[in-house]
DNA sequence: CAATGACGATAACATTTGTTATCAGTTTTA
DNA sequence: TAAAACTGATAACAAATGTTATCGTCATTG
């Protein structure tokens, strides 16, 4: 199997049961793309097309608010999925750009052949569902953070999280995804 | 057709295609629930075993968080549904309360019989996924207003889309679900 | 009907957080 | 390799927001 097709599978293994075939004719439409640091693969107001699977690197999600300012939304690390779902699934334009930070693989998964799994692959509406409910997930335990934990809270559970965050990820995106300005989280940070 | 059946009849014909047979079978397994205002109808910590769907009247989704304070994370009205998704999906602890604001009826849709229609309805998966789809589009609707938009707009969009939201729930919930202080809603209506 | 509690406005004050600017060290780029 | 851009710390100040307390009105309850 296409090494860079490994993982993905495993993901989906662990959602539905796929079969060779199944997979084989599945993984056939993968596409594969390799971004450039800074490079955007996604710009807020386009419609979103795919679905990226990080194979290795790292992507940012952030959008420009009403005042012009960036505001990080999510970081996609390896081996994550990473879209504007509501843009994929609506077919509406993206309230989010993509841009990595790093050098980075993805695995592309268009729309149409998301769709065509949910009718090919035997439990591709299931495989549709569990997506659909693990990214409700994601967003469930966000938005429980910023309403129960204050953002040195939320930083140190980041860090503990990802202990080489910091190494990859510049400290005033980390503030802009806590939803603080960069001056606080670093007063934050040498003052707890 | 029972009457409180006939809004969700046609919420889920929204979604999926489904004949009177299914639908005979499927809403025979609905219960109905009356529920008292300031009742409570899920407590947090408990497992969340069913969803729920407003008929009329009006919940309060809401959690305490470490600072003992209850924090209101979103209000269901009548002809949606409510409950904590990941509770319910998952059978772990809820992190949500469900309470009753007025006088309310809901139908109870149990996990067993949600799940059960994955395999009843010819397009019972399709109706998990698209269930799962809509809850994450309100999620990502609600992060997106936190992050983009001030407490003040937030408020003025919410009485503009439910105008009497102001006669049906006390504004100290409103700036909770805001995730501000009463006072500060206060200063921030009464200065504008 | 009286007592109690819930509700929302307001004031005074404390705390948190943002803004702007500067600086030194580092990385990127031409 | 030199210039430019990026990064994070820090200080000084401004603005936003929270906390506590008080008050009058209204709704609920016994």
């Amino acid at each position: 199997m296409n090494n860079q097709f490994k993982k993905i599978h495993q993901v989906i293994s662990s959602y539905i049961e796929i079969n060779n075939e199944e997979w084989i004719s599945y993984s056939s439409k993968f596409r594969v793309k390799e971004i450039r640091k800074k490079e955007i693969i996604l710009s807020q107001g386009d419609i979103c097309r795919d679905v990226f699977f990080v194979v290795n690197g790292l992507l940012r999600v952030f959008f420009v608010d009403n005042n012009g300012e960036e505001k990080t939304f999510h970081f996609s690390f390896e081996n994550t999925f990473s879209t504007d779902y509501e843009s994929f699934l609506k077919k509406i334009p993206s309230s989010y750009s993509i841009q990595a930070l790093e050098d980075t693989t993805v695995v592309l998964m268009s729309f149409e052949m998301l769709h065509d799994g949910y009718k090919i692959l035997r439990n591709g509406e299931k495989l549709g569902r569990l997506l659909a409910e693990e990214y409700f997930f994601i967003f469930n335990d966000k938005i429980q953070a910023i309403y129960t934990q204050s953002p040195i809270v939320r930083y140190n559970n980041l860090t503990r999280k990802f202990p080489n965050i910091l190494q990859r990820i510049p400290q005033h995106y980390i503030a802009s995804y806590l939803n603080i300005s960069s001056v606080h989280l670093s007063r934050l940070k040498n003052s707890q």
